[in-house]
DNA sequence: ACCTGAACACCGTTCAAGT
DNA sequence: ACCTGAACACCGTTCAAGT
């Protein structure tokens, strides 16, 4: 869960009327990151986008990393909709929660800064949680290992979105040959026999998206082996 | 694989000698990135701890982020030893093979920038993969299967690293109690009952090491669906 | 209460010049 | 070939002051 730092604190009717509000903050930050990438958000740049100074975001958030963990709560709370109707067995209700988690984390590559600035989502991500833990314990798992096989279940995810988005990012900025095109050229069959067997169709194949597969795998294995 | 460039140009004996190698400037980096965190690992820092200026050191790396990337394989290569008995069953030996490299990334905390900054590992961690499709194989699979199931091992291992190490890092700068605390204490049973069963056990359950618990069901997963 | 200006203490990297 | 000095174009954040 993201750190959602306090609301804005209810506003006095005292003092100075406000000239940028949090959302407003938080609405360009999203455009900017979006648009351009989450390099590009600086506090500078951000101010400069709401018509201010610098210093007049640090009134509405603590730093930057709150921005990042705010803006990411935005998010989720925007995008990560409950199903109007979710699956009844519960095998399957696990993997759609996690696979709609999955879902608006691919869609928003910037969250990988976020993700590794902090340990877990927002609060609009609970209700998922929720539905993996009780759809682990409706097959059998008891509540601890249910929550021990969300973790496994989120470490996969999370990984998944970190390493993918990172790669693509790599791919789409990148001139000179991989360090992967240029080990798996020579690779020594006599020492790596699989690896050499499979190096001219390792692009494609690691271009497939294999979420799912990998997810289903992972829970039929924890609950195959519920201990 | 991470990137490793060229290696150091073969020598010339042309020319002024050189008074700063790529091996020194590594050494120096390794240690200022153990002791203090990835970082306090500036080229400008770098550059002082050698006894140069900054740009000296662009003459032995193309940018900083080659810099990282030579730093992880050096690593890797330091410490990822194959081990000198493996176990014979194949499972044993992809569980094996992927504990080994988790256990490397885990006592290096430093990897996570690496890690997001590339997609996989150094030269070093080949024949570990090798290991791991050629067991998958071994235990039924179809090479390209192998190659999925590989890569959901990768994405299931990275992920608790950068999850598990970022959290780490979290809860020591943390003053400030997290946000999971701040939910966790104001759960609706009634919405989402089985959280707010565990709310209170949340954070040892959380604490424990699952990594080979989610790896023996992601693996046991994958061999009893073949597809 | 909210915002500003100036400053502090940094970054990575380029460029032109030295030896 | 290797290294230096100075500069460019930035950062996040603090502090003291204004309205």
């Amino acid at each position: 869960m993201g750190a959602m730092p306090q609301p804005p604190a209810p506003r006095k009717t005292t003092g100075r009327p406000a000239r940028i509000s949090r959302t407003e903050i938080l609405r360009t930050a999203l455009r900017i990151v979006t648009d351009e990438g989450v390099a590009r958000l600086t506090m500078r740049r951000l101010a400069s986008e709401v018509g201010s100074t610098p210093m007049a975001l640090y009134h509405h958030v603590r730093d930057k990393e709150e921005l990042l963990l705010l803006l990411l709560d935005d998010y989720a709370a925007q995008h990560l909709h409950r199903p109007s109707t979710a699956p009844t067995e519960p095998r399957e209700r696990v993997i759609a929660a996690a696979t709609a988690i999955h879902e608006v984390l691919a869609d928003c590559p910037w969250v990988v800064e976020v993700l590794t600035a902090d340990d877990l989502m927002s609060k609009s991500a609970l209700w998922f949680v929720e539905q993996i833990v009780d759809g682990l314990t409706a097959c059998g798992l008891t509540l601890e290992s249910a929550v021990h096989g969300y973790r496994a279940i989120w470490y996969y995810t999370a990984g998944e979105i970190v390493i993918r988005t990172t790669a693509a990012h790599r791919r789409a900025a990148d001139d000179r040959p991989t360090y992967r095109e240029r080990v798996f050229t020579d690779l020594d069959p006599d020492e790596l026999p699989r690896l050499a067997e499979v190096s001219d169709r390792w692009a494609p194949l690691t271009a497939q998206d294999i979420y799912v597969h990998g997810l289903t795998a992972l829970v039929n294995g924890l609950l195959a082996r519920p201990d």
